[in-house]
DNA sequence: CAGAATCCGTTAGGATACTG
DNA sequence: CAGTATCCTAACGGATTCTG
């Protein structure tokens, strides 16, 4: 194999596998979904008012991914009243935890990076 | 300031600085693009080879926003004819590797997982 | 509380054709 | 080669209302 070939290559495998990733992970919530799992939410409303702006549709249909990923458990306690259901991370879920380090740590250094230059890319504010 | 609200702020800054990340490198293509740049593609053309799928449109969109957030530089030889125009990863780009690694990682350990349970989530053949 | 149902606007992105 | 221009649609996701 020649060098272009293996470079090809290393390449295709990199992109193959990021993008695997990304089809799990990616969109608008569902890493966010995660982090707030991981972090001790459980309750559907609860995550709802932790994650800023996530409407009950969308969240529900996220949790609903996740679980089909195997990302979240949906724990229903029918031994109460009224019925309480808690979503959970998995083992699975926490093998995660790098990722969303890393990233973090990136989206922190890179918001700095642009408001020390106070540079503005695209409006982005709330209110 | 108590135990939840250290948790819901630590959770808060998660949240954010993930997002920040998501928000710049987010979307189907941005990271695909940028492991071939950093792989060593560089022509317009190359890229489009390189990264099975994508159109010239978006592929076009996708290089502005990038050069737009510092992480692509174009390069325009006019010494030469035709024109060669090359597409260059900067310094900061190189501070995503470590994401691009992660992410690559997992992907590869999920798909083994589900390959290996023989689960089929959705379908995503190409031909 | 934990959602489902409905409606509807926005947008990412695919297909194709064309240009200097 | 390095893109632009158009057109188009599927999916995303917001708002609101309703329910057990």
């Amino acid at each position: 194999m020649e060098k272009h070939e293996v470079k090809a290559a290393k390449c295709a495998a990199q992109l193959s596998a990021v993008e695997d990733a990304i089809y799990v992970l990616g969109g608008k919530w569902k890493l966010r979904i995660l982090i707030a799992l991981l972090t001790g939410y459980h309750r559907f409303n609860e995550l709802q008012r932790t994650i800023k702006g996530i409407s009950a549709r969308v969240l529900s249909a996220e949790l609903k991914s996740l679980e089909l990923n195997g990302l979240v458990k949906r724990v229903v306690k029918a031994d109460q009243t009224p019925v309480v259901v808690e979503y959970l991370p998995t083992e699975y879920t926490r093998s995660l935890k790098q990722i969303i380090t890393v990233l973090g740590d990136w989206g922190l250094k890179h918001k700095k990076r642009i408001t020390g230059k106070g540079v503005k890319i695209m409006e982005k504010e709330v209110e």
